[in-house]
This record gives C-alpha cells, sequence and structure tokens, in this order.
DNA sequence: TAGCAGTAATGGTCTAACCAATACCCTCAG
DNA sequence: CTGAGGGTATTGGTTAGACCATTACTGCTA
C-alpha cells in the first residue's frame, strides 16, 4: 500500500531527465545546458550531486564538459566512437583477441556486400572513386595512414543506406585502427596491391558484381588479417613460414 | 622547457588509474575497491573526487556501486550488455530504426552460419537442441518468452567459438528485446513455425549443410523482421495490405 | 589600432558535517 | 540452547560554503 518514497540515487534521477530531454528531442546536439550553479537551482540540489550526473551524462558521450567563461555542458552528437571504445575495452578486458575482432569484421563487410551493390547510388561509387584517388597519390608520396583505409571501408558500408551498418563499421574500425597503430605496422599494411583492391572492388560494385565484390573484398580482408594474427602472435607466423 | 605542470582533472587520472589495474589483471571482477574514505587517503584527494571518479567507473560498467556496512565499489565482469545499451541508446538518438538494427543483425547472423556450421561441437549442438525443447514446452504451455529465443540465437552465435561475435550478437538482442517488449508484440513473434525453425536450424547445424542452415536462418530472420518493420510504422503494414 | 590588464563567469577541488542503508553482533527472553 | 530483537559500526549519498584555475570578454592605454 505504502511504497517506497525514495528511489535511488538523485544523480540517477537528474541523469535520466536530460536522457529523456534528448530523446524527445528538446536538447540537441550543440545545446548548452545552464551552469552547474544554475542546474542546482532549479534541481534543488547542491552542486556535487549536479556535477555527479554531468559526469555519468558525459561518460556516456551525451554532453561535453568545457571550463572557463563561457564555458559549461554542451550536448554532443552521438557517435559510433562510443560503441568503438566500448568494444576496444571489452577487447582489452575479456579473453577477446584483435583476431576474434578482425573475423566478426570479416563476417559483416562481406555481409553486407550483397546490400551495397544493390543500393550504391552513383554519388557513393563516386566518393568511393575519390578515396581511392586519394590513397593512390598518398600511397606515391608516402604518406597513406590506416585511417584513410578506414574511411574506405565506412564509406562502403554507408553505401548500404543504412546507418546502423555504417556505425558498425565504423565501430570495428576504433579499435582495429588502436591495436594496429600502435604495433607500428601502419605503413606496410596498405600497399599499392591493397590500393589496388580498392579499386577493382569499386568496379565491382560500379558493374553490381556481388560474386567479383566479395571474391576481391575477401582477399583483402584476410590479408588484413593474417597481418594481425601475424602481429598479435608473431610465434605463430613464424611457425607457418618456417613450415 | 618546462611544460605543463597539470593535467586535467584530478579524477580522471584515478579513472586511468583504476582501469590499468583492470587491463593488468591486479583489480579482476569480483574485487571490492577500498571504501571512499580510504581511497581519499590513499590518493591524497578528497571524497568528491574519489566519487566523481567511482561514478565515470560506473557508468562505464566496470564497478558496481552498493550501500550500506560491507558495500562499496566491487569490480564487475565486463559484458555486452554494456555494447548493447551504447547501441540502444544511439538508435534512440540517431535517425536509426529499429529495422536498420535488424537487417544489420540479419546480414551478422547469416554471414556467421558458415563458421557455426564448420565449428559447432557436440556440446554445442546438445545445448542447442536443449534449448529447441525447451522452447517447444514452453510454447505449449504458453510461456514462451522473447529472452528465451534470444538465448537460441546467442547460443548459436557463440557455436563459433569466437567470443567477439557472441557478444555482437547478444548487443544486438538488447534493443532488440527492448524495443520488441515495450510493443507488447513478444508473444505472437514467435509460433510453433519459429520453434520449427529453430529445429531444423539445428539439425542442418548438425549435418553441416550451410546452404540448408542460411535457407532457414534467412526465413526465420525474414519473418522477424517482417513484424518489425511492421511494429516500427503501422501504417506502412496497412499500406501493404491493402494493395 | 594593437596590445594588455582587469573582471566576471564557469568548472574543479576541498572541508566538514549529517543522513540513509546495511550487515554484523550482542543481549535477552523463551 | 536458540531465536528474535535492537544496537552499532561501516559505507555510500547529500549538503553547504568556500576557494582556486581557466577562459572569454571588455575597455583602457600607449
Amino acid at each position: 500500500m505504502f511504497g517506497p518514497v525514495s528511489v535511488g540515487r538523485i544523480s540517477e534521477v537528474i541523469v535520466e531527465q536530460m536522457r529523456l530531454l534528448m530523446r524527445e528531442g528538446k536538447l540537441v546536439p550543440g545545446d548548452r545546458l545552464p551552469s552547474e550553479r544554475s542546474l542546482c537551482e532549479r534541481f534543488g540540489v547542491s552542486r556535487v550531486t549536479v556535477r555527479e550526473a554531468l559526469r555519468v551524462l558525459e561518460a556516456s558521450g551525451l554532453v561535453e564538459i568545457r571550463v572557463g567563461a563561457r564555458g559549461g555542458s554542451f550536448v554532443t552528437q552521438p557517435s559510433s566512437e562510443r560503441i568503438g571504445e566500448g568494444l576496444a575495452e571489452l577487447m582489452t578486458l575479456t579473453p577477446m583477441t584483435a583476431g576474434n575482432v578482425t573475423e566478426a569484421r570479416m563476417v559483416f563487410e562481406l555481409g553486407i556486400l550483397p546490400l551495397v551493390v544493390e543500393r550504391a547510388t552513383e554519388e557513393d561509387i563516386a566518393d568511393l572513386r575519390a578515396l581511392v584517388e586519394q590513397g593512390l597519390s598518398a600511397l606515391d608520396s608516402g604518406s597513406y595512414t590506416m585511417a584513410m583505409s578506414a574511411a574506405f571501408h565506412v564509406r562502403v558500408a554507408s553505401s548500404t543506406h543504412n546507418p546502423a551498418i555504417e556505425m558498425l563499421v565504423q565501430s570495428f574500425h576504433g579499435p582495429m585502427l588502436m591495436s594496429l597503430q600502435q604495433a607500428r605496422v601502419a605503413a606496410p599494411l596498405m600497399g599499392h596491391l591493397g590500393a589496388q583492391e580498392h579499386f577493382q572492388l569499386v568496379e565491382a560494385i560500379e558493374q553490381r558484381d556481388v560474386d567479383r565484390a566479395r571474391a576481391i573484398m575477401t582477399r583483402h580482408l584476410q590479408r588484413t588479417a593474417a597481418r594481425v594474427a601475424e602481429d598479435q602472435d608473431p610465434s605463430l607466423a613464424n611457425l607457418e613460414s618456417g613450415h
């Protein structure tokens, strides 16, 4: 008959209220929240409590906090980075290897190809061509980066015109970049061969040739996977080359 | 020559230190952190600062906080739920529909089937059979839940013996459950037809028949997808049935 | 006009205290 | 001897008020 009158933490209530405002579109990316002191008054709580709520929102990637005059809490555009970070964290905290993630990525990037081939517009293909061009010239000048490769793969995914798929592929590339960059394999990973495969992939997409696209992507990703595995556990690579 | 002496927030330093300890395995799931007051002394900071750090760790899903005597902060087992939550949040905060997520899920769950068929052990298959049995009897008694369906699909994914894949499929089912349960479509979604398809899928896996498995899963997921689309925007479903 | 110092707004941190929830222990009655 | 009850210590949750550090603007001065 008489239910509990308190519902856990006050800061949590504030967090939920903020989340709700964002979902409802009453708070949109770029908006500036009232200052901490204002929020105290409005919610009728102390500043510490407001600050804890803001910390949670910040950790959730929903707001960004800047200090100084004209500073404050700003609603951020939610991005796939958060999911990517979560994935990376899981990778480091659970028995999950870079190879595992690479395999998952292969499954996904191969699986979307039928959708890509079916739905890619002329604009998509033009963008992909441009990225290939950039990659080639960057290769010539020796300034090719993993980020450029990632951008290409993400652009391929976005050609499905499914934001969920695009975000997932983006999420995969975050941890991938991290684990590869720190392992100084950025440069040799992507040779002219890789760039050539990118080019061929775009062609296959343009010709709406699913099978060829799959074949190219399979080869392309398998070479990447081999590199990751080798980097993950060099002893295995040596074993293999020794046979 | 003289670099900055301060490096942003103190609480952030503490968070990083904790994260490091977890990565290094010096803190494992189940461990209890010292009390807030102890941490204050050890770090030489105030309780407010320690609490902000704990809030961030809690929001990141790394610790769980309990009040009362013998309470405190406990290191948690990182799970895929966090990623699922992130996905769900992105779904509500960006122009991303349940249909988009369902499509991504279809791509993924279909894509892993070759791996499942290749790697499923006898134990995997026995577990799957058990889940099918449970589902059938639950159906008879009218107690079938979405969670049971999710469990089956996750178990299929775990038969790839790739934790990354398992976690991703788990992540997909979180938001899916949420959006479906709240839409009161739990019961009619899974009829005897669905259960039968589960059964057939297990058979195909046992016979190492990739093509058949794909065919069954495609049909199975497409019916789910149709339900989601219909639920997402009933007007569309009406339109279609009106033609 | 350019540069610089002052100033106000804002987040970051600290202190000290009290409240609320919880588990343990000790006492006392049966 | 055993069970129930309350007391108590531990721990997180919250408050109030203060001070510091950073930052952008403003207006003065050379």
